[in-house]
DNA sequence: TATTGCTATGTTATAATATAACAATTACAG
DNA sequence: CTGTAATTGTTATATTATAACATAGCAATA
């Protein structure tokens, strides 16, 4: 990705997102013998369903109403094992999970949530990380990952009310 | 506060932090005719305990060790208040509050959370608001306040494990 | 191809965090 | 005082997440 931000905002077809980051997913878990089972590609397709983040119970739902009758520990493995392999992001501040636009990389995200739309969008701005790098570095802490998480109204969604 | 962060991590008499803490929220709830009443107090010099950020569950604990007999919401409550009024604040990776070093400002925290001892600094580099302010305005997205917390091992606990 | 061991999934129960809804009480302004 | 609003109490329940143990599937290999 050369783009500080990502197209999450703004009109596009999402169904090649959602292709791709499948494409993407089987690539990396092949180079690296992670088994991208079914349940797992299925959870991957459901968190990029939209680029808004769901939750682990809203994954469960709708894999139930696939006719799947599992029960939360089986979204939570599934969950933990894309968060292992970078192909998703959990969003602390929602208790909910976002696709990774630029998988497997070492990286540790910045978002951009809208509050109007609610969709999130995954910023990579080297000025942040390099701002944060040098005062902690500065004070003697050594930093190993950060969460970042913005909160505010996205391009598309100006003039909107703030609270939804 | 004029530096840029905090003593958390260093030695000091941490009864003068309560104290002080303490102090300071009586003086600005007195300005904006803010109710700290005792349960609220008593809520916030439990955040203040220590600079390890404590859960609603374990503060309702300790109230309940002092004969308190309430309930969950009592203590959500006062921490709601609290929040409200910047006297405290809550880490969203941790599902726990810890109290603010600069309260009644206006300001969105950073903070750098140490893996070992599990304290907190909360860090204010004006930088890295900047670097954020600069990026989302040029994106066009309007942002309203983030959440920064940064995982690592403090001054202190440098050579420890990373994992406790 | 049977053996073995590892990884993944199923299943049940429960932990941990947070809020809704309504009732009772207290504080304070007029 | 008294009426109103803010605070607290109480019960129940929602939401998010994990522990613990059982079963099943796969894969190497002798």
């Amino acid at each position: 990705m050369n783009e500080i931000i990502d197209h999450s905002f703004t009109p596009h077809d999402h169904r090649r997102c959602i292709k791709a980051a499948v494409a993407e997913a089987i690539r990396i878990c092949a180079e690296r013998n992670g088994r991208l089972t079914e349940q797992r590609k299925r959870v991957l397709e459901l968190v990029w369903s939209s680029h808004q983040p769901i939750g682990a119970y809203a994954i469960l739902e709708q894999l139930r109403a696939e006719g799947f009758n599992g029960a939360p520990p089986t979204v939570y493995r599934a969950l933990e094992f894309l968060l292992e392999h970078k192909l998703i992001h959990r969003i602390e501040s929602l208790n909910a999970y976002t696709g990774c636009t630029h998988p497997g990389d070492e990286h540790t995200g910045q978002f951009l949530i809208c509050s109007h739309c609610h969709k999130v969008a995954e910023l990579d701005d080297p000025k942040v990380s390099r701002a944060i790098a040098s005062t902690t570095a500065s004070i003697g802490f050594t930093a190993d990952h950060h969460i970042i998480e913005i909160r505010g109204l996205c391009s598309q969604c100006q003039g909107h009310d703030h609270a939804e």
